[in-house]
DNA sequence: TAGTATGATGTAAGCGCTTTCATTTGTAAC
DNA sequence: GTTACAAATGAAAGCGCTTACATCATACTA
């Protein structure tokens, strides 16, 4: 592999101007440009980004950190940063977290070590505190679906309670007045935001709430079976069932149809996330849609602004979602 | 942050000795060991991975390179590989090369311009004489789900004929006759393979292939639909249809029942890979496993033993793929 | 014509490590 | 107490870049 020294001979320049056309950020005369890079050309040269990542201090590599690389939700999520940031000449190394404090700690330092320029977090068993103190060690990074209130300004979230809110809403329009709900686990800020959402809804309609209609579940299929089951056990008269992701909702289809209930006349069922799958499910899922690829985006945009200085649009940091209205929901 | 520097300084040894301490390689008195451990750890020190790597001219860095980063599919492949190596210390870098020549070329040049010690190649577009030059240009890669002759030990694949195979033959052995088959892009060297299986079951068995049977999709849900249409219009006698991927069973399985075919009773469908959602389909899709994980898995381990010479278990090419029985295939 | 900005280029000092080679220290044999 | 050899350590030269600073030519002013 050519070295800048090699392509400066050639082109018979010092290695400061090589290294100057190369990043283009001091003015250089035409013709010498000209000269360099043919001599590159020529040379077939391609910088060594490692070495120009310790001279500079800057590795141009993101750190992403998700709960998990599998499943369906994560895939748009790092599709969609790594396109940014491929555009933008950066690449991205990944890591999961797997929802375990020990891990996500390890997974951030590994990232650190590997002097990522930023960090992207998807988090969940991490306290807000340790996130405190990581920007008070300076550590650039953006939060993605969890919102620090001293971190404010570098939180990229959804607003999971309206997002829970429409769900029920949905259900509450269609005439159901006996709603179970089957949440994820409730430590965790999104499943709280949702829940809150639901019982907003509830109250809007003057519709009381009871902990008979309510079940715990982990956001797994399984869950999502186990709840209905349940619910449906306590109350008989439930007509809908809102679950908090769209994996215990098919987890809640199944359900229901070993129970006997018809769909979705028997039982009306609805979903959140709107993960890649909820359409292959029968009848298919009413649910409520994720923006995650426009999430993650907005996340690579404000790192590329804030950090490498590029890119002047404006900064979003709440995220509406919406209905996907489909089969799974109809009047009881 | 601390350097190598301050903590030979705080230790009372040369670099050289620190360095040693740190990789290992060469022998250090007990005593003098435990004093540069005592250093690092009062000065928190964390090597900096950019400058070892410039050093010591390896990046500890594997790129790699499939065509989506969303859909079901390459989750596990990237989950199960990041694992590996972020147990033996090395991160992963990964680009999305979208099944385009180009792209995928790109890709691969950007994976080699941020210096990776090895790349993961699963790349469909670009040409056998491609890979054949890359590896004559000493580019260390293993390749997932291609074979190429010239680079026989460096091949991950999955006994797609066999799939195929299997697939058919379950049909055959519940009595249908009467085989429709939805194929992925022929020239694609899966989608090729799983149907020569099929052809092979059907010979097997002493059943005629017939062209009206066959339709070529493109792996996506919607030519599932559209193939299913296609023919059962044709043939209306067909009884059962063997889909060679997932997604595009689960368009069929929708088209069947707009059809006014009751499933599986009034058409059996199977389907191909065992995707995470294979199982939310209702009936719940019986499907052949391709065993993406274990794969990933292998890939990482031929990249520890042949290019860091860590390891030495023994390394598998071929992956066999099974049967998974779930609900959408019964007798005619 | 000398004096002074201005733009273009060169010089050289790092960035934080690894690794070769040379040197020192310790140990055992005589 | 020498000598011989192995083990442990240190000195220093890079790895391929970036960038502060110095230098040089050119063009403009007075």
């Amino acid at each position: 592999m050519a070295t800048i020294y090699e392509v400066s001979k050639l082109a018979g320049v010092s290695l400061a101007t090589v290294s100057r056309v190369l990043n283009n950020n001091t003015p250089v005369k035409e013709e010498t440009r000209l000269k360099v890079l043919a001599a590159m050309e020529e040379l077939g040269y391609q910088p060594n980004s490692v070495a120009q990542s310790l001279a500079s201090n800057r590795s141009n590599s993101i750190g992403i950190l998700v709960p998990e690389l599998n499943g369906p939700f994560f895939g748009t999520l790092l599709s969609d940063i790594e396109n940014s940031f491929r555009q933008a000449g950066k690449h991205v190394i990944i890591a999961a977290g797997h929802s375990d404090e020990k891990l996500e700690k390890e997974s951030i330092s590994f990232l650190q070590s590997r002097n990522c320029d930023a960090l992207i977090l998807h988090v969940e068993a991490v306290t807000d505190e340790y996130l405190v103190e990581l920007m008070e060690k300076k550590v650039k990074f953006v939060l993605i679906n969890r919102f620090v209130p001293q971190l404010y300004d570098r939180c990229i979230t959804l607003n999971n309670q309206h997002g829970g809110y429409l769900a029920t809403r949905h259900m509450l329009e269609h005439g159901h007045q006996n709603i179970g709900y089957i949440s994820g686990p409730i430590w965790k800020h999104d499943a709280e935001q949702r829940y809150k959402g639901h019982l907003r809804a509830l109250t809007e309609f003057g519709i009381p709430h009871s902990e008979q209609l309510f079940y715990e579940g982990d956001y797994h299929e399984e869950s999502g079976a186990l709840g209905t089951k349940a619910l449906l056990q306590k109350a008989s008269e439930i007509t809908a069932i809102v679950c908090a992701n769209d994996e215990m909702a098919a987890g809640a289809l199944t359900a229901a149809r070993e129970l006997g209930r018809s769909l979705p006349d028997g039982l009306s069922i609805i979903g959140f996330d709107n993960v890649n799958f909820s359409h292959y499910t029968f009848p298919k899922l009413t649910t409520i849609n994720y923006p995650m690829g426009e999430m993650g985006k907005m996340a690579a945009q404000l790192i590329l602004k804030r950090v490498y200085q590029q890119n002047n649009s404006s900064i979003q940091t709440v995220f509406e979602p919406h209905l996907i209205e489909r089969d799974s929901v109809s009047r009881p």
